[in-house]
DNA sequence: CGTTTTCTTTGATCTGAGTCAATTTCTAGG
DNA sequence: CCTAGAAATTGACTCAGATCAAAGAAAACG
């Protein structure tokens, strides 16, 4: 074995293998058993990446599928007005590049919100792995399909919903990602500013930092420094409806 | 042949094959040649679809991808809350459907907006159809790739725009569709009403009305009943950008 | 450890877009 | 062709959330 994880530290949590968005890929590949830790694998098991560091930037030919491992990320993108806008965030089991498939080069760039680990996939040797490629073809297939769902999911509630609704729904939607994941459901780490949180809703920063004290003080959530507790998700998901 | 478009009125626009978002997967069945019209075939291409006809609804079994042929379409999901909301439309070379290729049903239900013909890929029957599994799957992989970008790309920028933003880039994103898939560029049939528009862009739709009439002020567009003319590409693009 | 810089919160004001209301225009049906 | 109902436009008013401003809390760094 040659896990570099590092730290022994029992606060790093990371996804199970069968709960992450790589599996599909990962169960096909045989986990890279045979391969962890060459320069020329086709998996690249929990690569460690320090905070801030790029994964990938804008317009850099597409190589590679990401999934984290632990830790977390942001996508920011330069609109045509030269501003920069974070476009998604990433949780453990989150797959990261799926649109440089189509694309053949990245849209974004993936930037490390904190000390986080990935899994690499570099798909461009993938085809030469000497895998079945019927079975990795349908691997590819169920990961892409289940990225159309969320990302149209994301779209259309995002867009009909004012400040409060949104920021539930965010909330609500990082809670149950984790949960999905195998990991705490109530008890998140908001590893993101909350200007990026405001960026990526389409707010304004003071609007994020007002209507979370409102929260708090509704006492839907609790919320010091970065840790966020989701005291009553029904309240939340409440609050995601009502307008 | 077996084509049943009825009318040969010369106004009916349609795409080409090779434009459309099918393509890829009807290149690999030879687009079926030989099996136009039965009514078990895998590739049923041009089929006639009355203005409100209904191509599928939400929790339906997932059987069958579509493209529009001619026409339009609109996709329309209830919330939480039980309003109906517009979630997107679609143009000639459209692909429809792919969200249940993970999912396993329907998660909108999809309207003709007039006297349509789409092509209808029953997928269930696809791998039971003596075709090549390999490109079938890598062609799947082409059409899922391509929509995740476009969702993407929809989502990130709608959040983020103000309503003259979102009319700017919505006409545009029309007018785009429309010229990539060999139809007219410039001149286009807004076949949706007012109402599905505002629902879409997540507008009231006096908001859209308003900005209409102002965009004809400014010789952006030029608007006569359902026919919209782009009269100044370049100065609708920077209303996309301007805040 | 103190200093600087960045991030966050809170308050005051302003504005874009929603809502309500009244016409006007379009469409379908007899 | 006329008429009823639906859709679209236009105006007046209101309010959610942006912007501006300033103070307080954390993080970064020599």
């Amino acid at each position: 074995m040659c896990e570099s994880t590092g730290a022994d530290d029992n606060t790093v949590l990371e996804v199970a293998c069968h709960d992450c968005g790589l599996d599909p890929l990962c169960e096909v590949l045989g986990y890279g058993k045979h391969e962890l830790c060459e320069t020329d694998a086709v998996l690249m098991r929990r690569q460690p990446v320090q905070r801030g560091a790029v994964l990938f930037r804008p317009d850099q030919p597409f190589y590679a599928l990401f999934a984290i491992k632990s830790g977390s990320f942001k996508a920011v993108s330069v609109d045509l007005s030269g501003k920069e806008r974070v476009v998604g965030f990433f949780l453990p089991g989150d797959l990261i590049g799926t649109e440089g498939i189509a694309n053949h080069v990245y849209s974004y760039a993936v930037r490390a919100l904190e000390e986080s680990s990935v899994c690499k996939l570099a798909v461009n040797r993938l085809l030469n792995s000497g895998q079945d490629t019927e079975k990795l073809q349908a691997a590819l297939i169920r990961m892409l399909g289940q990225e159309v769902v969320v990302n149209h999911l994301v779209t259309t509630s995002l867009i009909q919903q004012n400040a409060e609704q949104r920021i539930a729904a965010f909330i609500l939607s990082l809670s149950k990602r984790s949960g999905l994941r195998g990991m705490p459901q109530y008890q998140l780490i908001l590893s993101m500013s909350r200007s990026d949180i405001a960026s990526y809703l389409g707010l304004a920063r003071e609007t994020v930092s007002r209507v979370l004290t409102k929260f708090q003080n509704y006492g839907l959530i609790g919320l010091r420094k970065h840790v966020l507790k989701v005291l009553n998700p029904e309240g939340l998901e409440k609050a995601t409806i009502f307008r």
